[in-house]
DNA sequence: CTATTTGTTTATCC
DNA sequence: AGGATAAACAAATA
C-alpha cells in the first residue's frame, strides 16, 4: 500500500516520539520483517536511547537515535507506523516492533509482513548509514535530471512504460497508483514498450513525475487528504469509474493485468499502444 | 472456495 | 554482464 506520500505520512506518525527516551522495546522475535537483523538486538540497542530525527528516500525510512543506531525500514504492501498513548499499550496480532515512551508507544505493523527493518550501529556521530548514502536520486532530487531518465530508458526498452516506472532503482518511492496517474497525465498507454515513447513523451513524463511527487508529498504525506477529483486516483478503482478528463467525456476506465499489477487507464486518451 | 491486494526479492532464462 | 520475466513471500478482505 504505502508508495512515496503515504510513506511520508507514516513517518511523521512517529513524530510526538521525537526528543524522547525509549523506556521499553517490545519486539515479537519470529515476526518475518526482522529478516537478517536481530530482533534481539534492536532490543538491546534503543533501550535507553533517544529518538533524535526521521528521514525519509523513497519507500524507505530511518530514524536516527542516540549512540550512533539508526533503524531502518521498509513498509512493504501492508506496513505502518503510528503512535499510542503508553499508558498499558498492549501489542495487536500484527504489531511486531514497538517502542516504548513516557507517553507514545511507538509502533510498526504489518499484517503481510512484506515489510522490514535493519539497525546500523554507527561509531562516527552524524554520519548515515553507508546503504542510505548509496540509494540513487529520488525523483525530486536536482541530480534526477531529463538526461538520467533517458539513459535509463535506453537501457529498457522492451518492459511496458507502467512497469518500468515501478523499477525503485530509478524512480524511489513510485508505486502502482503513482505509475497509472503519470501514465495517465503524460497520456501514453500504460502497456506502451519504453522504446516505443518519443522524445517529447519523455520529457513530459519527466515533468510529470516530479509534479504528482510533489502534489503527492502535499496532499497525502502531511494529513493524507483526498486527492481532488481532477486526479485518476478518486476513479481508477471505482468500479464503472470514468475518465476526469473534460475531453473524454466521461469515458469509461478500464482495468488491465499488466506483470502482474493492475493497471487502470483511459482507453479514450491514453490509446497510444 | 476463489480472486484480489498502492511491494520487493529471487531464480531462471536469454 | 545484465536485461527480461515469473514466481514466491503472507494474510486479510470481498
Amino acid at each position: 500500500m504505502p508508495e512515496l506520500a503515504e510513506v511520508e505520512y507514516y513517518l511523521r506518525q512517529w513524530s510526538p516520539g521525537l526528543g524522547k527516551q525509549v523506556e521499553e522495546v517490545l519486539i515479537h522475535p519470529k515476526a518475518r520483517i526482522y529478516r537478517n537483523t536481530s530482533a534481539v538486538g534492536i532490543r538491546k540497542q534503543l533501550t535507553g536511547e533517544t529518538l533524535l530525527a526521521g528521514h525519509r528516500h523513497g519507500k524507505q525510512w530511518l530514524f536516527e537515535f542516540s549512540g550512533g543506531n539508526w533503524l531502518g525500514g521498509h513498509l512493504g504492501m501492508t506496513g505502518k507506523l503510528h503512535a499510542k498513548p503508553a499508558s498499558d499499550f498492549q501489542p495487536g496480532k500484527h504489531d511486531h516492533l514497538v517502542l516504548q515512551t513516557a507517553k507514545r508507544a511507538l509502533v510498526f505493523t504489518d499484517s503481510r509482513m512484506f515489510g522490514k527493518v535493519s539497525l546500523d550501529v554507527l561509531d562516527e556521530p552524524g554520519r548515515f548509514p553507508d546503504w542510505w548514502e548509496e540509494l540513487p536520486p529520488e525523483v525530486l532530487d536536482s541530480r534526477f535530471t531529463p538526461k538520467r531518465l533517458a539513459g535509463f530508458m535506453k537501457r529498457h526498452q522492451k518492459p511496458p512504460i507502467k512497469t518500468l516506472l515501478l523499477d525503485q532503482r530509478m524512480f524511489p518511492g513510485i508505486g502502482n497508483w503513482m505509475a497509472d496517474e503519470i501514465c495517465w497525465r503524460v497520456q501514453i498507454h500504460p502497456a506502451t514498450p519504453v522504446g516505443n515513447l518519443s522524445d517529447d513523451q519523455l520529457s513530459e513524463l519527466w515533468k510529470q513525475l516530479r509534479t504528482l511527487s510533489r502534489q503527492a508529498l502535499r496532499v497525502i504525506g502531511t494529513n493524507w487528504d483526498t486527492p481532488p477529483n481532477s486526479w485518476l486516483f478518486n476513479h481508477r478503482w471505482k468500479d464503472g469509474g470514468n475518465c476526469p478528463r473534460k475531453e473524454c467525456k466521461k469515458a469509461g476506465l478500464v482495468r488491465i493485468n499488466l506483470r502482474g499489477r493492475t493497471t487502470a487507464f483511459c482507453p479514450s486518451c491514453q490509446s497510444s499502444a
